[in-house]
DNA sequence: ACATAATGTGTTTAATTTACACATTAAATT
DNA sequence: AATTTAATGTGTAAATTAAACACATTATGT
C-alpha cells in the first residue's frame, strides 16, 4: 500500500460545507438552561422556584429554566435567563451538569444545563414574580415538574462538596460578619452542627480572616467581633489539593 | 385586586403546544459529545486523539467528537460515538462539562458536552484507526483543533481530583497488581513524586487491598507481593466529604 | 443586682501526615 | 559460587491537624 492510499484510508477530511450541512440539518436539538439559585436567608438554605409553564405539570415547582438561542454563549444564556425570570443580574453562575435523556421533556427534545448559585436573599431583591416565583426552604423541596428533582438534587450535593473547598460562603454574609454568621452558614449549608471552639480555630489557623476591631450592634446578646474574609491572601496562597482520601 | 386577578397576572400558563413550537421552531441548536479517553501505559498517562475532520483544523488533532441525534439520549450518545471512533464499549464514561460559546465550531453553532474516561491501554484493543486515531503522551498534548485544548485540560484537571477522592485507579491495573504498580499509576496521572514508605502506609490504612499471597512473577528485580482491590468493602465505608479545606 | 445566654480562650488527647533509615530478597554480574 | 545491584518490606520519631471537652467573660434583659 502506498503512502497516498494508506492516507486516503486512514484520514477522512470533512469539507466545511459537508459539515455545515450537518450541524445544519435535522440533527438539532432544543437547548435549555435551568439555574439552581440557592440562598441563605436566617441560617436557612433556600431555592428559588417557579410554578411550572407547563399544563402537565400545573400546580408543580420548577427550576428558572428557559431555552437558549442559537446565537447566544451557553453561559450569557444562563445569566439572560436568570435575569428574565428574576431581575438578578449581579449573580455569578457555574455550569454543574448538563441532563439528556430524551424523555425528559414532554414538548420534545431539550436538553438542558444546570447551572447553580448561592446568594444572601437579603442582598438580592427580586423584581419579577411571575409564575409565583419565591423562596423555598429546601427541606420542603420535593416532587419538582420534569426532572427538576434530580437536577436540584445534583447541584445541591455539588454546592455542599464545593462550599467545604472554596470560600463561597463569604459571598452571602455581610461584609462585616461574625464568627456566629460563619457558622450557621456552613451549619445550614452543610446540614451539620459543628463544635463551635474547633470552628474557630479552624478559621483562625486559616488566616484569612481580617479582624476589623469592631463589634456586632444590635444584637440580643453580647455583641461578638466582626470579621472580613481576606480574598488577596486566599488568591496568593489557595492550595492545590494532593492527598488520596477515599 | 382580586385573588383571581393576582392569579392570572403572575402565573403564565403554557400549553404543551405553545411550548413544542418554540422547541421545534429556530431555537434548535447542533449539539455534540467530545470523548476525552485517558489511557496508563507503561507507567505514562496518555489520551486518544484523532486528526481533525476538518479541512480548517487539517493536521491538528482533535478529540473524539461527533453530533448527538434527536432521539438518542446524551450519555448513550457518548458511548456510541466512542464506540464509533475507536470500537471501545466496555469504558465507563463520565460527563465533565459542557461547552457553548457561539464562536467554538467553525460550521455554525454546535455545543459540545465533554465526556471523560481513564482505561488501561493494553486491556483495551482499538478496532478503528480511521483518522489517525492513536494514543498520545499528555505531555506532548498542545494545540489542538477547535476549543478541544481547552476541554482536555479541563478534563485532565478533573480527572486529578477524581482520581484522589475515589478509587478509579484500580480499573487501570492489571487484577493483581503491587504496590509499585499502583505508586507509578498516581505518580502519572497527578505527575508527582510520591514517598514510597508513606504511600504503602496510607493504602495500607486504608485497608481496602486484599493481600493475595502471591508474588509478582517474570520482573527483573525482587518480586513484590500482588494485591486486590476489595470494592465490597469499599463500598460500604464510602466516606462523605467533611470538612473545611481551602 | 441578678440570671441568662452568648462570646472568647485554652488544654489534652488522638489521629494523621511527613521525613527519614535500614534490613531483606531475588536477579544480574563477576 | 560469591558478589553486586536494585528493588521490596518494615519501622520510628517528629510535626501537624483534628476532636473532645471546660471555664471565664461580657453584654442583655429581668
Amino acid at each position: 500500500m502506498s503512502a497516498e492510499d494508506q492516507s486516503k484510508q486512514s484520514t477522512n477530511i470533512k469539507t466545511l460545507q459537508a459539515i455545515q450541512s450537518e450541524v445544519q440539518s435535522t440533527n438539532k436539538i432544543a437547548l435549555s438552561v435551568d439555574c439552581v439559585i440557592f440562598g441563605f436567608d436566617e441560617s436557612k438554605l433556600k431555592v428559588l422556584l417557579i410554578r411550572s409553564d407547563l399544563k402537565k405539570y400545573l400546580g408543580k415547582w420548577s427550576l428558572l429554566g428557559d431555552l437558549v438561542f442559537p446565537n447566544e454563549d451557553l453561559d450569557a444564556a444562563a445569566y439572560r435567563i436568570l435575569k428574565q425570570r428574576t431581575g438578578l443580574s449581579d449573580v455569578y453562575l457555574e455550569q454543574v451538569h448538563t441532563f439528556g435523556n430524551v424523555s425528559r421533556h414532554p414538548a420534545g427534545r431539550v436538553v438542558t444545563v444546570a447551572y447553580c448559585s448561592l446568594i444572601n436573599v437579603q442582598h438580592h431583591k427580586l423584581n419579577i414574580f411571575d409564575n409565583e416565583l419565591h423562596w423555598h426552604d429546601i427541606k420542603t423541596v420535593t416532587g419538582l415538574a420534569f426532572d427538576h428533582q434530580q437536577i436540584f438534587d445534583t447541584c445541591l450535593r455539588q454546592l455542599q462538596k464545593r462550599v467545604q473547598e472554596h470560600p463561597l460562603g463569604f459571598n452571602l454574609l455581610p461584609k462585616k460578619f461574625s464568627l456566629r454568621d460563619l457558622q450557621n452558614l456552613y451549619e445550614a449549608i452543610l446540614d451539620i452542627k459543628m463544635d463551635r471552639r474547633n470552628f474557630r480555630k479552624k478559621f483562625f489557623s486559616m488566616d484569612f480572616l481580617i479582624d476589623l476591631k469592631e463589634m456586632e450592634q444590635d444584637v440580643p446578646h453580647r455583641p461578638g467581633k466582626l470579621y472580613k474574609f481576606n480574598y488577596e491572601k486566599y488568591e496568593k496562597k489557595k492550595k492545590k489539593l494532593v492527598g488520596i482520601d477515599f
